[in-house]
DNA sequence: TGGTCGGCACTGGTCATACCAGAACTTATG
DNA sequence: CATAAGTTCTGGTATGACCAGTGCCGACCA
């Protein structure tokens, strides 16, 4: 793909993409930096200026450069974690309407959490530990603030997520056990798992008694990773985990 | 983001994409199912036509449509390798100027294979052992090819994979590991984290004798498998990665 | 009759121009 | 000197025209 292959002839915006990506890529047009105008990039390239608009759509879109209405578009440089992030929308697509891909998914997860919490026990390192148990104890204190909000609204569903803070935070004592791996990248990758399945989750406005149930769960994960024991750390997050999945809906539309 | 918030008063172009988006939701569109024109929505829609190239556009990115220039765009269903290999230019950006990020990389899919290695040895299923070794049959008819390649062209390098026969094997066989997990989106990812590294592989022009080596360490890891060793086969596979891991260039341009 | 070849109609791709809307810079004003 | 008004940048959209591929269908030929 992308193939920067002479013979195409077609598409002057791949053209432009390339162009503009080239200059990137040389270091020329270095992150923070303002690009020409629309306008200018115009009649510099002598290409109308949909072509341009459209070539800096698509770097938009993989996260190289960022466009606001009334200003110049900036270089962006761009994050492992906000590539992932970008994905959210067509991954929900994806995940909502590829029948069984679903539970592989959710079985994907499982396979890297357990590996992650696995490599965390390795190296119980007291601060991480800590750092643990505040998110814990914050989950503690959004668990009322929840528990509120269920008995008011049904919630406008799936037109986006209105994160509250216990579902951040569920997220973040994952993605907190992934970065005691020491790498980034496994956290980010842990971070977007979590955020793709749970708009899928429906226990936000269901399950009374959940959050302390979760909170639980989590406390006794620690309890293993403080004792640096890899295989029950393993078990607990597999139950913890294997728990939640049943409470993912899976609404296929006529499919 | 994507935020479907109703005070979302700019942009035109991201209502008609929501609004197709739906249509196809609903599965009022389906896959193979051809869409309306681009001056037909423009009409119906009571829109400029640019608006609903941006937004088709955007849905073509996203893989849910596919754009033939003189036809009319069909709606696709999307795969999760098919989205997965689409970020494939981002992801090469990202890990080209990203710093230690690419480090974080390559120990990541370290983790990640190590992993499914693991699982596929406890399933060490005969007629995928068999298949594992068809494959390093066929990598060792390809290494003859790769062999004469070598003394021609220095390779014009950046521009796309010229993908020989014996990367694309190497590929396939840590895809066929992952697969005996029974868990396609594992293989899916198993791929995909191939490909994206394969783009800074230099053992294609360098290395002669290399391709040997290769294939005797694939064979080292089925026979760990075959016996259905997990630990041995997880030592085998770390220690072909991590020689491997020597061979990427990280070609950092400027930063 | 059957197959091929041409042409026409339809589609996306691009251009040019004009205008709207948000952001930023400039200038006048208290 | 700070703030507010206004000018002039920027991207966002509409319109109409034309170019360039596709596909359909009918005419022509073997």
């Amino acid at each position: 793909m992308t193939s920067a292959d002479q013979p195409a002839r077609t598409k002057r915006a791949d053209h432009v993409q390339a162009h503009l990506l080239a200059r990137i890529r040389e270091g020329e047009l270095r992150p923070g930096d303002l690009l020409p105008s629309e306008r200018e990039l115009m009649t510099a390239m002598s290409v109308g200026r949909v072509t341009i608009r459209e070539a800096m759509q698509n770097l938009q879109r993989m996260g190289l450069v960022e466009i606001r209405h009334g200003g110049r578009p900036r270089v962006r440089q761009p994050t492992l974690e906000q590539v992932i992030r970008d994905m959210g929308e067509t991954m929900r697509h994806t995940l909502t309407y590829s029948g069984d891909t679903f539970d592989h998914f959710k079985n994907a997860r499982l396979v890297f959490e357990k590996e992650m919490v696995r490599l965390a026990a390795l190296v119980p390192r007291p601060e991480r530990i800590q750092h643990l148990r505040d998110l814990i104890g914050a989950m503690d204190a959004a668990k009322v603030q929840r528990e509120q909000w269920r008995e008011g609204s049904e919630a406008g569903w799936p037109t986006g997520i209105a994160y509250d803070a216990f579902l951040r935070l569920d997220g973040d004592f994952h993605k907190a056990i992934a970065l005691m791996t020491g790498n980034p990248v496994l956290a980010a990758l842990c971070g977007a798992l979590f955020d793709w399945l749970a708009y899928f989750h429906v226990d936000r406005v269901r399950s009374p008694g959940l959050e302390r149930l979760t909170i639980e769960e989590h406390s006794r994960i620690v309890d293993a990773l403080e004792a640096g024991d890899p295989d029950l750390a393993v078990g607990r997050m597999a139950e913890h985990l294997n728990r939640a999945n049943t409470l993912y809906r899976q609404d296929h539309a006529a499919l």
